[in-house]
DNA sequence: TATAATGTATTAGATAGAGTAATACAACGA
DNA sequence: TCGTTGTATTACTCTATCTAATACATTATA
């Protein structure tokens, strides 16, 4: 997996891994069980510090998303705990995002367009 | 208008100050023309700094949503220039939030039922 | 047994952004 | 003239981010 972090960017770095990882989860470009790189390989790959992606990793697996050890490395975890709700945060960036696209005159077909194809196939579909 | 403020979020003052008011403009809680609070007022009744709400000010005027104006103060714009596209750092936090949302395992149709809500009436309806 | 690789902890420092604070200025209405 | 408007300026504190250099425990492998 590619991940590419936006220098101009306000977001720091290991939360654009972070995210991008998140992301790449969802995608199902990272399959559950697969081994991430190892902190020290992407570091340098990146030309970052290792102490960054350190904190990348630390940040997923305390929010669930993967499971680190000193035998295999970080790994993907194979259930991924379901909270079933988006948090309070994730809600007001949504309207945020939406307010601003409708101000720009995106139309609503449009947004909704994305979310599906963000979601992607749905398990319920 | 009332703009609150969570101390504990990681999320800028002056940003969640402009945030609030580009969604009170899309919700229609904020008219075309209406004037806003004075800085020095919104400040002295947030128990903030001037500046801070100026560089809130600053920033919407910049982004073509209010016009400020030593006369009348800060008013929202009459007509709002539409881009009539997402820009790419919402497409990417947009990407970001749909799959958080889906790997907690939040159905695709409580996605687009936020999205319907938060965008509201759609003129093209 | 020795070596290498894994994630992690520690400590220190540099840098930038955020926020506060105190003033001051120009423009305009009353 | 006086008050209010947004804004500019300058300085300071505080915090987060990131880098840097090591070191450690654990485990597979030669």
């Amino acid at each position: 997996m590619i991940i590419r972090i936006d220098e101009l960017s306000d977001v720091p770095i290991y939360q654009q891994i972070r995210n991008q990882i998140v992301m790449g989860i969802s995608d199902g470009e990272l399959k559950a069980g697969e081994q991430l790189p190892t902190v020290r390989a992407l570091a340098l790959e990146m030309g970052i510090n290792t102490m960054t992606v350190s904190k990348a990793y630390q940040q997923l697996k305390m929010e669930g998303y993967i499971m680190t050890d000193r035998k295999f490395g970080a790994r993907v975890r194979m259930e991924i705990e379901k909270q079933g709700s988006i948090s309070d945060t994730n809600k007001t960036e949504l309207k945020r995002i939406v307010s601003e696209a409708r101000l720009s005159g995106v139309p609503k077909q449009e947004l909704l367009r994305l979310v599906e194809e963000y979601y992607g196939k749905d398990s319920q579909d």
